[in-house]
DNA sequence: ACCTGAACACCGTTCAAGT
DNA sequence: ACCTGAACACCGTTCAAGT
């Protein structure tokens, strides 16, 4: 990441792109709550008044660093691979890598609905990995979405989801367990073991998969 | 949905039911944001200091916001279904239908660390379910996992997403065709129509259909 | 025991005034 | 043109004081 540098001499002292690297140097350390304008500012060594010339909004700058991070999903890898499974895998990872740096920014999609704007250069890989597989017009945009909507889906509730509520499933289970017939007591005795803890790693490969799987058998035949 | 009613004679005026009944109900006519204590005190007639006498801080309403409406699943019809794929349908229905109701609350999961602890009643019929189809102990819960967030991720991600932004995404696209080398200006083109529009319903019942096939393709051999 | 009123330490945002 | 200082209208939360 740039290190935001103060103009060498010359005004303006803020800009653009100083204010954003800022924000996203702060989020390493400060939840998205954290992050307001007049912390910003301070880290800029400025007033917040000073930020509404370059941002309309919270909401806009906050678009603007989300933005920023979907840029930064490197996708270049794509490219010296042949199989298409093998790219939409990469793809997956290489979105979820990226906004794990970030995580505080993927709420931001859902606190302000601007999500950022460099739709194309994310997309056009996927498309073209899926177009590999055989698809296209409709049926290729639509599973684009679809598998999109999986990755992403899969990155938000890995972010949701915190140790403390891990615990509580467990503990959960166990109370229930008492409660229950006991051929559906038996059941839940044998899934007891695996609760509470969870490998996010492996999680998401295993969807992945799932997903993978789920689009080759909805594959066209070859004609 | 109960009308939160206030007691009849005796005291106390307030209650933990009383205070979420209503903040759902404010919820269907305000974004998160503006649920704040003092907007929810006004409406059930006292003082935001009051409602700490109940719950410790937001984030603890919140949280009993959203277990409430994860326990208004409606996940009684799945047991009268045969077919496991069914019921993972039937299923993913309900929870996207129920937390479509209550949009803003499902940005609490992640503004709000403490997700619903209603786990158990949720989970055990998708459990139940993928039982049928010739799961256990680790595979199981992980698919259940697996499942688990496809659905929940494609609620998340359709929520995030505006209007707004699909427009964006087409002129996107069309501003990215000038400077693409024929071919893949060609790709481009053919999904151009595509673009800009989503229908959300057909999109999800979609993602759950890739996910079953991909939950069929990866189940073990049958004995 | 339950609630009120007032206060504290914060917010985002605006706008006249400075340079 | 760019930035500052001060103000406005809000927040969540606390706590002494009331009943």
């Amino acid at each position: 990441m740039p290190v935001p540098a103060r103009p060498a001499r010359g005004r303006p002292l803020l800009s653009h792109d100083r204010i954003v690297d800022t924000a996203l140097e702060l989020l390493h350390g400060l939840a998205l709550k954290e992050l307001t304008m007049r912390r910003l500012a301070q880290a800029l060594d400025t007033t917040p008044a000073a930020l509404y010339g370059y941002f309309r909004s919270q909401e806009e700058l906050f678009a603007a660093v989300a933005t920023r991070v979907v840029r930064g999903i490197e996708l270049g890898a794509l490219e010296e691979v042949a199989d298409w499974r093998e790219r939409l895998r990469l793809w997956a990872r290489a979105v979820r890598s990226r906004q794990l740096e970030f995580a505080s920014t993927v709420a931001m999609a859902q606190i302000s609905p601007h999500i950022p704007a460099s739709w194309f250069e994310v997309t056009a890989p996927l498309l073209r990995a899926l177009e590999m597989a055989g698809l296209s017009g409709k049926a290729l945009i639509d599973t684009a979405r679809c598998f999109s909507r999986i990755v992403y889906g899969s990155i938000l509730t890995e972010l949701a989801q915190d140790p403390y509520l891990l615990q509580c499933e467990r503990a959960e289970a166990g109370a229930a367990l008492e409660h229950l017939t006991p051929s559906a007591a038996g059941q839940v005795a044998a899934i007891l073991p695996y609760l509470g803890v969870q490998d996010n790693d492996a999680l998401f490969e295993m969807t992945i998969d799932c997903a993978l799987r789920g689009i080759a058998a909805g594959l066209p035949p070859p004609a």
